[in-house]
DNA sequence: CATACTTTTGACCCGTTGGTTAAATCAAAT
DNA sequence: ATTTGATTTAACCAACGGGTCAAAAGTATG
């Protein structure tokens, strides 16, 4: 009943994650995570009895890290501009750190889509009271009415997306310059924000 | 010298656009393509000689079919926002009928960033032109002034992520209701090209 | 029909890969 | 030091998967 992680554990753990996210659940060889941990390859099935036992712990992590950050837009009780500025900072940050993860998820989640019933569970129990919290900013005629769940798909999308399609952005607009990409990342929060607000404000 | 794909070669393309684009380059297995094809598995390699050979076959068929069309924003001299509808309107078409292929260059081009090259060549070539309409329209006060590559980055970010992060939007948006999210996706087109005007028109 | 050429097949090859096992090493605890 | 249990390893196994091959089936040409 282990349940504090052994320092191998958490060392396999941290290849596991590091070899997943970047070559996906097929694209991995558990050889590949046994060299990166520095450790044989038995060990692994010592700590995680299966790939699929392995893959699934870093999955859960990784779902787990990126999609809860909604909660954030209905817990405070500030001014819903403020509230979405402070969510776009944070979760532009967050993927900026991790910027495989997004691409990761999406990925395996289309290979296997039936397997988010698992994942969720209790998971949107608020969405409908931030959908009560944005329809109020409507009436209250701060921002144009509109169905809630449109600014919030094009809110994650337009964070996600210039990570998920890196190698297509950085081609096609910065001529595969990594460092004018970067710049162009850095930027991007504020020019979400701008974007949306002068979207949907009235 | 068999410059006409024959029956059983474009049969093969078929079965192997099929696969590859539903489970990727590594999920995919010579045998299936084989059954989804209704023949054996040798008569692959005779007409392509490996499995590299045919999924590059597949993979520069998709790209080509949804890259290019960026450039009917430029070839009119119609009003920018009348050629954004027109563009919107095809390009969520498009991907509506095959909703599969986003994901899959996204997913394959991360694998294989350097491979992009390739695939590009001299397509950006009117890009620059792009810019300039654009900016034709800041100037003349039509549209906000701004970087044109973060609408245009924002224009296909808005058109693709719904698709890509289908299971999540499914299921977190609309409790797994597969009716309503394709009605949701019907709408979209329409959303996207209000909440782009609305963003960027002074 | 006979020859030659193409298309298709079943059987096979062999390197890879996830997973097992039995033994060795290590770390307490007695 | 010896026992006991957890950790680590090398060697091995069976299945899988891409690829080959020689022969069979089909097709045209003389």
């Amino acid at each position: 009943m282990g349940e504090i992680p052994t320092n191998t554990e958490q060392n396999i753990l941290n290849a596991a994650k590091k070899v997943f996210i970047e070559k996906g659940r097929q694209g991995t060889r558990m050889q590949e995570i046994a060299n990166e941990a520095g450790i044989n390859k038995a060990l692994l099935h010592y700590y995680f009895r299966s790939k699929e036992k392995l893959f699934e712990a870093v999955f859960l992590e990784a779902f787990h890290k990126f999609l809860p950050q909604i909660e954030q837009l209905v817990e405070s009780d500030r001014p819903f501009f403020e509230v979405l500025k402070f969510f776009i900072d944070n979760y532009i940050n967050l993927i900026f750190e991790n910027p495989h993860i997004p691409g990761f998820i999406l990925h395996e989640l289309s290979q296997n889509p039936d397997s988010i019933a698992r994942f969720m569970s209790q998971r949107v129990s608020n969405l409908p009271k931030l959908y009560d919290k944005i329809e109020k900013e409507m009436t209250d005629g701060i921002i144009k009415p509109m169905d809630p769940r449109q600014i919030l798909i094009n809110l994650i999308g337009l964070c996600v997306f210039p990570f998920v399609a890196k190698p297509i952005v950085k081609s096609v607009f910065f001529q595969n310059d990594e460092e004018v990409y970067q710049s162009f990342l850095l930027d991007r929060k504020y020019q979400v924000y701008d974007f949306i607000v002068n979207s949907i404000k009235t």
